[in-house]
DNA sequence: TATGAGCCTTGACATTTGTCAAGGCTTTTT
DNA sequence: AAAAAGCCTTGACAAATGTCAAGGCTCATA
């Protein structure tokens, strides 16, 4: 499962044979089953983990205890919690598995180790961490100028996969409206 | 005012003296009076700019004209639409002056030529956006599942120097909801 | 195959928020 | 000083969303 992240560096950056060696080297492959727990509330998270295949979801309990769903990761994309990754503090946050999945990891102190020792790994990570940041900023937009029917199209534009694969209840969770309400509007009649 | 710009990256960092002349001599000096344009919609924003004085806010005319704002910089922070940057494209934001401002400002091409020579610099920077990305979390995380009440808390405990610097119309507006809706839920008695 | 859990929808009703209109107050501009 | 613009609030009503309860459907598991 290595090869797909292989791939992943490699259409973002140009990378040796021995960089992609030495990474692979750092990492470690975790299979997760469906339910399992990557992180929980409470833990420090003190890893990069790259997803290769399957879906797992970040959320944390509010005040009331209402699963709140900040950001689904299926192939290719990152999992784990920046926060308490950066600050070293716990996690207010879980992660778990909704479709089994596998995991390309690494230990912090290794993976820094590496972008130190690969200024193009270094880079592809500063990249990534700035369209986070830009795609966060979009999402800040959508959450407070769009009505529920907005933020719903919105979503199924940007994540047209990510319908097919996740409960609806769970995507009235990450756009921030009730299961009840996302049912309502998606049984209207479209308007303009 | 670059003595602002220096203090600040002297507590973010450790820089030589030559590292900082080098700093200063690739920057210039903006001063901007209240209403005036920073950045508008259409243009591609090409600089860093370090808010050394005075306030902006970054805003956007959503579908109905309305404006959203993002962001409010003052002392200490920066201004600028990392998207445009990033990727060149033309802004959809724009900018412009709440009180008086002095900026602190660097061409794109200059800023990066600084961040290669000096790795401090650069290191600032990442920290910079990482940050950036956890507080765009946070907002998400507000305005998903905060009531407007505690959207209005929550703004207060973090920023309470803009709550004297900014028209309440503002705040809504930044928060997501009407001026209306905002001084009701101010007159309201507290509740738990 | 039977059972139960999870998922989605619908209805009725309460609550929150938006919209429109107006008024008073302060600050800026003429 | 007068006029205008900007800001904040309030009231009345409409629209959107949340809450609670119920039911049907699918899918996994015993």
């Amino acid at each position: 499962m290595f090869d797909v992240f292989q791939q992943y560096l490699q259409s973002k950056g140009s990378f040796t044979q021995e960089d992609l060696a030495l990474i692979q080297s750092r990492s470690f492959i975790k299979k997760l089953r469906r339910k399992q727990y990557l992180l929980q509330e409470g833990d420090v998270w003190k890893y990069y983990a790259f997803v290769a295949k399957g879906c797992l979801r970040s959320y944390y309990l509010d005040e009331k205890g209402i699963e709140r769903i900040m950001k689904f990761s299926v192939e290719n994309w990152w999992a784990g919690d920046r926060e308490s990754l950066v600050n070293g503090t716990p996690s207010t946050t879980n992660i778990d598995v909704l479709e089994d999945a596998v995991v390309v990891m690494f230990k912090k102190e290794d993976f820094e180790a590496l972008c130190q020792q690969i200024p193009e790994l270094n880079k592809v990570v500063n990249t990534l961490v700035h369209r986070s940041y830009i795609a966060a900023n979009h999402r800040i937009h959508a959450a407070i100028s769009y009505t529920t029917e907005e933020k719903y199209r919105d979503f199924i534009e940007k994540y047209p996969d990510l319908m097919n694969r996740v409960p609806l209840h769970m995507i009235a969770s990450y756009l921030g409206v009730t299961p009840e309400t996302l049912s309502r509007v998606r049984s209207q009649p479209a308007k303009k």
